[in-house]
DNA sequence: GTGGTCTAGACCACG
DNA sequence: GTGGTCTAGACCACG
């Protein structure tokens, strides 16, 4: 998998890397158990301090997404927590988006589409 | 409208309040050609810094939802732009709260339903 | 509050410090509300960096003790989540010393007094 | 006597070793006398390197609560130093949790229940 | 070889 | 002035 950097987005770095691989568990693009690039791997690769991906994985690994052993580094959970919810911050930021997509004249057919092309058939 | 500022989060403040009154435009509650509070009676209703309502302004004006002028105040724009689109930020948004609502488990019915709440009827 | 950094002990700075903030909590010499020292400011009190506080002032924040803003600093929470029980890790740790108390020969009354100490009356 | 090894905790694995086997020794699950399984039987039976498992036994052995001998292999300590005391490390350890068990508002009699449990009758 | 901790120092956004 | 992010570099425990 491929983590790409946006070095102009207002999107903390650390906070980067962790979406990509919370976006990647999703799709499937890393499956349960999978094993994850080093740190220093990562942050070679990305050209980044090891600080920075190092903070990424523990943001991860709190959240029990993955989970990282000195033996094997850093690998995919195969039982990630299932909440069926949206935490509350996710809820105010879809909140936000909705009504700023409402604004624009978006309609609600459209943005249901977009919604079904992110989550997939 | 009331604003509320919660002190916990990590939304700035400036982005509360232009959240809050996006959201207020998009569920009507804030109607088109509506005053707004002055900088000053909204900085002193919410006690916060008057810099920092003038930041959620100049914001909201760059964005096209309200126009100043220097006898009126702020008022929401009767013409906002129909862009009919998410923003590049919002879709990468969204696609990061899909993500994680699939990963926790939560069905494509009931993610549809938090959106169409959220959209209202 | 004095934090006191046991330079020899294997609990890392950070922990240490947000274990002592923990008890100053819990003890009520730290009261809901209360200016914790900024960053700096206590970085430079106990001789270490300004990361390692800031880490340990993350690690409060994540778990509900306190909150930052950039105005005001850190302070202690008003309201702290109840969750009225013990964590996992907490269970085992209490189980491990419960192990080795009992194998050193402490009675079962000793061992309450000891609790009953730290609990306060 | 079974080891189970959690490899999504932070809890070193020598010291879970460690760990269980004291409390199995507690609990009278490991008798006085009792032969532990070797190093490289242990090691086979968890799946980890030897050296693992050894460093768990040579800290039981400076501890006191095993012996080894080349003939015998390891096995329980017949007469375990009676200390009748808490080491300074898990008195600390036990002030931090009775500190956030206080915090999550569980109240006295529910953490004594909660001993008593573990103490066992 | 791996992740975890820590430092000294810098720059930035927020208020 | 505050916390938050990031770097370059170091050392350590674990396995």
């Amino acid at each position: 998998m491929i983590i790409k950097i946006n070095e102009y987005s207002d999107v903390p770095i650390y906070l980067q890397i962790r979406n990509q691989i919370v976006m990647g568990i999703s799709s499937g693009e890393l499956s349960a158990g999978e094993q994850l690039p080093t740190v220093r791997a990562l942050s070679m690769e990305i050209g980044i301090n090891t600080m920075t991906v190092s903070k990424a994985y523990q943001i991860l690994k709190s959240e029990g997404y993955i989970m990282t052993d000195r033996k094997n580094g850093a690998r995919v959970r195969t039982e990630i927590n299932q909440t069926k919810s949206l935490s509350n911050v996710n809820k105010e930021e879809l909140k936000r988006i909705v009504s700023e997509a409402k604004i624009s004249g978006l309609s609600k057919g459209e943005f249901d589409k977009i919604i079904n092309e992110m989550w997939g058939k």
